[in-house]
DNA sequence: AATCCACAGGAAGGCACGGTTA
DNA sequence: TAACCGTGCCTTCCTGTGGATT
């Protein structure tokens, strides 16, 4: 095992010299080239920016961008903001919980929320402060504390302490401030499954149990809840909001605001829209993924050098954002999973019936003698699920022939085919 | 209704690694 | 330096369970 870790060391090593070394190189020799040239070459980024293009500014077609005006969730954050404004009469809110799928707008309205209340609290003699956490990128309680006291100027370090510290520092914060007023903090936590699953509910626990704390949290799934076991849940009371998916007449008001501010005028075709929101909106009204669509079949424009965007570039667009989806995904899985994968590719060539049990022998003959328990396997499996690459269904085939999970393959068998041994 | 299989899936703990503190 | 601590990755051990068959 630590061969092996040894041996990847080496590879990104190398790669990593011949990038410096060729690509300075490479660059020097551009460098020298114009010099030497004159006029006679430009600069190779003026060359690719002169190329005609059908965007203006890409930047609005981002789902991170955030808009001045939220369409169609005018209700959503005037419900926050109603458990919000308590904090102007320097009261607590209590917790707000905000449910919806992927792509309903839900980080962009907490953020929008957030940034309303900065500015009432200016005209207001209130000490508020809003931080805002991706529990994707801090995983455990400890992160999540200590990423909270360093925004707020205290230095912890990010290993080393223990839970306690970080706590004490944290709920000191309260104690002294600035201005002699007590602080209200009120925290967003998106993704907050993620963190519940990965690290138990600690985090909410220590949270709710600090006075002058409001805790905004943003869930994908509904039933996020039991992750939280009842001694927590008793002082987690919150108002729950939901997003409802995007129609697709609402996804066409949102990518037509967003595109008059991106795309030069009269470079989209009538059908390009609609046909964006269309498809998104099968998507579980995804406005994300419609930004996507957009963006891509603008970019597709681009590249086949047409100055206007086509109903059957969105068509090509849908496609390439699964195809890469699922490769980058695939790529950047751990070995061991990319084993897993290998292993449920094999058997399904072979047409064969897939149970766990099968899976696990597929898979200590893919690994070779490097491989891990089937109880680790079990989880991989159920990784693997809830990135949509595999599906599983548990059945019971009765007496004597025991209960079993049939795990099939959601992707296509080339593009897995493909990911896999293309590394 | 009882039975029984092939798992599902929870709990707990080991271990290496990278960090802090005294 | 030794003693701690959090964290990710993994194993071991264990109990629970759906439903066709008996």
């Amino acid at each position: 095992m630590n061969y092996l870790k040894l041996k990847i060391f080496i590879y990104i090593t190398n790669i990593y010299l011949h990038n410096k070394i060729f690509g300075k190189l490479a660059f020097e020799s551009i460098l020298k080239f114009k010099h030497i040239g004159g006029d006679f070459m430009s600069n190779i980024f003026d060359n690719l920016a002169d190329r005609g293009s059908v965007f203006k500014d890409k930047q609005f077609l981002d789902h991170r961008f955030l808009p001045e005006h939220l369409p169609h969730r005018d209700e959503q954050i005037t419900s926050i903001a109603k458990y919000w404004i308590e904090a102007l009469n320097n009261v607590t809110p209590s917790d707000v919980t905000i449910y919806g799928k992927t792509g309903t707008g839900k980080t962009a309205a907490a953020k929008f929320a957030m940034n309303q209340l900065k500015e009432a609290t200016s005209s207001k003699d209130v000490y508020i402060r809003t931080e805002y956490i991706r529990c994707t990128d801090y995983t455990t309680e400890y992160q999540v504390i200590a990423k909270l006291c360093q925004q707020m100027g205290r230095d912890v370090p990010y290993r080393g302490w223990t839970k306690a510290e970080v706590v004490n520092t944290f709920r000191d914060i309260f104690k002294k401030t600035a201005f002699g007023k007590n602080m209200i903090l009120i925290v967003v936590l998106d993704e907050i499954d993620i963190l519940l699953k990965n690290d138990g509910d600690g985090i909410l626990y220590t949270l709710t149990r600090t006075d002058n704390v409001s805790i905004l949290s943003i869930s994908n799934y509904v039933d996020f809840k039991k992750f939280i076991k009842s001694r927590v849940m008793s002082s987690f009371r919150d108002r729950e909001i939901v997003f409802p998916p995007y129609g697709a007449q609402q996804l066409v008001d949102i990518l037509q605001e967003r595109s008059d501010l991106s795309f030069i005028n009269d470079s989209l075709e009538n059908d390009v829209i609609p046909l964006c929101a269309a498809m998104a909106a099968k998507e579980e009204g995804d406005a994300r993924y419609a930004l996507d669509l957009l963006r891509t079949a603008g970019e597709l424009a681009d590249e086949k050098e047409s100055n206007i965007v086509y109903g059957a570039l969105v068509r090509e667009a849908k496609d390439k954002i699964e195809h890469n989806k699922i490769t980058d995904l695939i790529m950047t899985l751990p070995v061991q999973q990319q084993r897993v994968l290998e292993a449920i590719l094999k058997l399904t060539m072979d047409k064969e019936e897939i149970t766990s049990g099968k899976l696990y022998e597929m898979y200590e003959e893919v690994s070779k003698g490097d491989s891990v328990s089937y109880r680790r396997i079990f989880d991989f499996i159920n990784e693997l699920e809830m990135l949509g690459i595999i599906s599983t269904n548990t059945i019971s085939r009765g007496r004597g022939k025991g209960r079993t999970n049939i795990i099939s393959l959601q992707c296509d068998n080339d593009i897995l085919e493909h990911a896999l041994y293309s590394t």
